[in-house]
RNA sequence: GGGCAGGUACCCGAGUGGCCAAAGGGGGCAGACUGUAAAUCUGCUGGCACUUGCCUUCGUUGGUUCGAAUCCAACCCUGCCCA
């Protein structure tokens, strides 16, 4: 196999990171790698909870799709092993405890996910717990005797939540031991992360060390922000866009972007060139509507996960309804067989959670069937004929 | 093992016997303005009924009381200090 030039994967490689440390020991790494025509092993850890990967995930896959395509070895941990375990002080919710099999069963939707992004071919998966389970305690202990708790204080969350008297239980101080336990299991020269993983990350670096290994070099990705432009894309924040939502769903979302977001969103999310991404900085400086960068932003990501034509029918659809105040191809329906008002209706649709949100929208005029704002709280639907129901900006409903 | 301080709605945080569905802030939602942006202004933000009403909720379970988020007891959880 040939690799490109060292320089030119440089180039490539550190598009959109925020660090990689240390640079030398990285380009020395890819030198030898090509001299010797031998791939990089490049690591990634995910968690075993159930994966609905959101565009923020897709910046460190992206990352890794390009190490593949410059035919570097890509290795997926699955980190089972915690998750099987679980988090004893109970306090954190999403950290349940997962079986074997709800472990495999989420293996299963992280492949179908990850490989929208990544090389089937050339990736790798594996789970920590096929080398955790079997270790002894005393390997244990001789892994907790390589590290110190001054050192893992260094940690922000740790040293903060220490000061501030609140709990950190033991098992959290393990994870990041266990991290980097990893790498040394795998070998990794090279570990990527978001720039929340930097002390995970080095860690790796210290155990691989430790256990007479060459340190894997870390290269952090931002975080990036959701919807809403401040928080990072988070499911649990509402933030997110997710790599599964439908196109139109996607095409909207990102149309709800601040401008703030927009060149970031270009440079970790699609392939558009740097030079095409600094003349839009320029256009949209002097004065161009970042509006329409955003479609273009918008096409660029449906396209990668759907098709180019059916980005054009999500940019037909948002013109209609957002601009003109249309309404969607599809939408909810609900079928009466009996005149129910209005508040039944939404409610039994699911379209609003109760009675007295219902009440709520309709006192402030957010409600509307055909078009024509309704306010009574006793309106009444007959059934057979159709009509559209539209809630706030965004919610529909077809009622036959 | 002992002492002290805590656990309030999505989050933070006030409330120390009735005027508490519970101040204030954040977040969220809606309306106006827009580019479904940002900023701003206004309103709403447990459920059911809808004229004042009822029900559920202040760590858990019991108790005191006409009446408890507020008092008492036990328990669970967290932090700090001491051993």
């Amino acid at each position: 196999m040939a690799f490109a030039s060292v320089e030119e994967q440089i180039s490539l490689l550190t598009r959109g990171v925020v660090d990689i440390v240390p640079f030398e020991d990285f380009k020395h790494k890819l030198e030898r790698s090509y001299k010797e025509n031998k791939p990089l092993r490049i690591k990634f850890g995910a968690d075993p909870s159930a994966p609905d990967l959101h565009l923020g995930h897709t910046v460190v896959l992206r990352k890794l799709r390009q190490f593949q395509q410059l035919g570097h070895h890509v290795i997926f941990l699955i980190g089972d092993f915690t998750g099987m375990i679980g988090d004893p002080t109970g306090k954190s919710t999403t950290r349940k405890r997962l079986s074997k099999e709800e472990v495999l069963a989420n293996a299963e939707t992280y492949k179908t996910q990850i490989f929208k992004i990544l090389d089937p071919e050339k990736t790798e998966i594996v789970f920590n717990s096929s080398w955790c389970a079997h270790m002894k305690f005393a390997d244990v202990l001789d892994l907790t005797a390589r590290y110190t708790v001054a050192r893992l204080l260094e940690r922000e969350d740790f040293g903060k939540r220490y000061r501030e008297g609140k709990p950190i239980s033991l098992i959290e101080f393990m994870y990041p031991l266990i991290q980097g336990y990893d790498s040394v299991a795998l070998r990794a020269d090279v570990e990527l992360g978001g720039t929340d993983q930097t002390f995970n990350l080095m860690v790796g670096r210290e155990l691989q060390k430790e256990y007479g290994q060459e340190s894997q070099v870390i290269m952090t990705m931002p975080i990036l922000e959701g919807t809403d432009g401040q928080q990072k894309m988070s499911k649990s924040l509402g933030n997110y866009i997710g790599i599964n939502e439908p196109p139109s769903q996607i095409f909207g979302k990102i149309m709800s972007i601040p401008d703030t977001l927009i060149l970031k969103y270009f440079e970790l999310l699609t392939d558009i060139s740097d030079d095409t991404l600094k003349r839009y900085e320029k256009e949209m400086k002097e004065g161009a509507n970042p509006r329409d960068y955003k479609v273009i932003l918008a096409k660029e990501i449906v396209s990668f996960y759907y098709s180019a034509s059916e980005a054009e029918a999500c940019h037909e659809e948002f013109e209609r309804i957002f601009r003109q105040g249309g309404t969607p191809d599809e939408m909810p329906e609900f079928r009466l067989s009996v005149p129910m008002t209005l508040i039944e209706v939404l409610v039994q649709s699911a379209t609003l959670p109760s009675k007295s949100e219902v009440r709520r929208m309709l006192q402030q005029h957010a409600v509307s069937i055909d078009g024509e704002r309704v306010s009574e709280e006793g309106f009444v639907l007959q059934p057979g004929q159709e009509r559209i129901i539209k809630v706030g900006k965004r919610k529909f409903l077809k009622v036959q």
